[in-house]
RNA sequence: GGCCCCGUCGUCUAGUGGCCUAGGACGCCGCCCUCUCAAGGCGGUAGCGCCGGUUCGAAUCCGGUCGGGGCUACCA
């Protein structure tokens, strides 16, 4: 892809491990941009797996999202899911039969018991005492004799299981925060495994990452709170001997949106197929992901993920949430539209030609010879007018419908003025003269007659033809545009627009 | 409520005690260029939440306060 090959083989392992539920959401795509670039920095190991525990809310229509999404950003993966390695299988899905015998391990030495206690029992106890009845779960069952196990179990109860959170307080160091530390008895005991046996993501994702020699964890900030319950159960883990290092913790910054709220999966700006169907385009994407929580130069914004993979450094990341701003990403995809070869510019277009029906094929490469040197030809006028590729069918449409079928957008009939016939009156005589149809020739004519001969300033001699052409107010450069079209084309539309005034 | 995180222009950020009368970017405004729109050039707008303390000196360190956010499930 486009990292430098991991040189010295680092120890490092990092992983993305999204649940299969929904469209990728942005703030889930710059944590994987986040872990992938730090992996690729240090020439680690990125790996891939999913999280689908939670069959009610999983679809394999999800996990094909997933797999779409990070080979369109190029986010390659060194194992995982699709190219395996030595920790397989890498869906929770397939693994239930490890977590039940982790699970039995943990009951077996006494890290975990069964809890019969429902919530609403929970939280009557609570009341009971005179405590705030949302203070969680209270250890009631921390220390059940058999017999009262068998009579809840006659009772026809069934327990789930909990972790025993130590006696003291837990420290850590996060990478992007510091030193963090939530003391003693803040953190209850909490469940691992179902009443009817299933795993629970408080289990299988650091039993997953401890199988899997995950060394690095950087998850969003939203999951910062769950930390110390994975830190004691990972002490757990590496006493039966199925851990052998905790790894270190960084938690990222929320993605807000509007209203400093973590971004909402309904909001449609964290869809990313949203942005990918508008035309944003990887690189774009990427380095503005990139943004929201890191920068790679004080006076420097725009960036390849190979530079961004150069530079990065998890400890030099902002803490602070970040806000989607849809206006800065636009500007930053522009940014790298224009950074674009003419001919990548020109090939990428395609697709969103095909999706507004102008051309038949997707690629460049499947288009009809006329087609092709029409792009080639027009791609570049384009490519520094527009922000998004799916700007292209509005921008280029003109050049691929026919003559009759051009349609003269209301904002500009409006913008025609008295004079509009007359200067395409003019116009029609000048061009039809003309031999030489190459923009120079075709502006050194329609100036002397419109500008010179009847006296009208060049921003209002243009209009008339702009519109006839192309139909719109906002056009890629007119003579050029002519040029492409041809003279009986040009002329023809000329000629159309001035019989409709 | 409890626990935890966060607090520099509207937004994303640089800043790790003097280089800061706080830099860049997006946005916005104006000018230039100009066949439209962009791009480009030039200029401008706008910020260290607040109060104490430490220090010769604080955006930077400490305390408090206020504000925002996250978590508080037999979801992940």
């Amino acid at each position: 892809m486009t990292h430098a090959a991991p040189s010295a083989a680092s120890a490092v392992r990092v992983r993305f491990c999204p649940s299969p539920t929904g469209t990728p959401h942005v703030g889930l795509i710059r944590t994987a941009l986040f872990n992938w670039a730090f992996a690729r920095h240090v020439g680690g190991t990125f790996v891939f797996r999913i999280e689908d525990t939670d069959a009610a809310r999983d679809s394999e229509e999800s996990y094909a999202q997933l797999l779409d999404a990070l080979r369109w950003l190029g986010l390659d993966w060194d194992e995982g899911v699709e190219v395996g390695g030595p920790h397989e299988p890498y869906r929770q899905s397939q693994r239930m039969d490890i977590y039940a015998d982790v699970a039995r391990r943990l009951l077996e030495a006494g890290h975990a018991y069964e809890s019969f206690s429902t919530p609403e029992e929970i939280e009557a106890r609570h009341r009971a005492a005179g405590r705030d009845p949302k203070l969680g779960y209270d250890g009631f069952d921390r220390d059940l004799t058999e017999e009262q196990r068998s009579a809840f179990r006659a009772e026809g109860r069934e327990p789930v299981l909990r972790i025993r959170m130590p006696e003291d307080g837990i420290t850590f160091t996060d990478l992007v925060r510091g030193e963090i530390t939530f003391a003693a008895g803040t953190v209850p005991d909490f469940v691992i495994v179902r009443g009817n046996g299933a795993p629970l993501y408080t289990l299988v994702n650091p039993v997953d990452d401890a199988l899997m020699g995950i060394t690095h964890v950087l998850r969003g900030e939203d999951l910062l709170s769950s930390t110390p319950r994975q830190i004691a159960l990972y002490r757990a883990l590496l006493e039966i001997g199925v851990a052998e290092v905790i790894p270190e913790f960084g938690h990222l910054p929320t993605v807000t949106g509007e209203g400093n709220k973590k971004l909402s999966k309904r909001a449609p700006e964290s869809n990313l197929f949203l942005h990918r169907e508008r035309g944003f385009i990887p690189e774009g994407l990427l380095n503005y992901l990139a943004l929201l929580g890191w920068s790679i130069s004080p006076d420097n914004d725009i960036f390849s993920s190979t530079e961004m993979v150069t530079a990065f450094d998890i400890s030099q990341v902002n803490p602070n949430p970040a806000r989607f701003d849809l206006t800065k990403a636009e500007a930053i995809n522009a940014a790298h539209l224009r950074l674009l070869t003419a001919d990548d510019f020109r090939d990428r277009l395609v697709p969103y030609l095909k999706a507004a029906g102008l051309v038949q094929a997707d690629t460049f490469a499947e288009l009809t010879p006329e087609h092709q040197a029409l792009l080639t030809a027009a791609a570049p006028l384009v490519q520094e007018r527009m922000t998004l590729l799916g700007e292209a069918a509005g921008m280029l449409g003109f050049l691929l419908v026919d003559d009759d079928q051009v349609v003269v957008e209301e904002e500009a009939r409006a913008g025609l003025r008295e004079e509009a016939a007359q200067v395409l009156d003019v116009s029609i005589e000048v061009l039809e003269r003309l031999d030489d149809f190459s923009p120079q020739a075709q502006q050194d004519a329609l100036r002397l007659a419109l500008v010179e001969g009847l006296g009208i300033k060049p921003r209002f001699a243009f209009a008339p033809l702009r519109t006839a052409v192309t139909g719109r107010r906002v056009s890629p450069p007119l003579f050029e545009s002519m040029e492409i079209l041809g003279k009986d084309s040009s002329l023809t539309r000329l000629r159309a627009l001035r019989a409709s005034l």
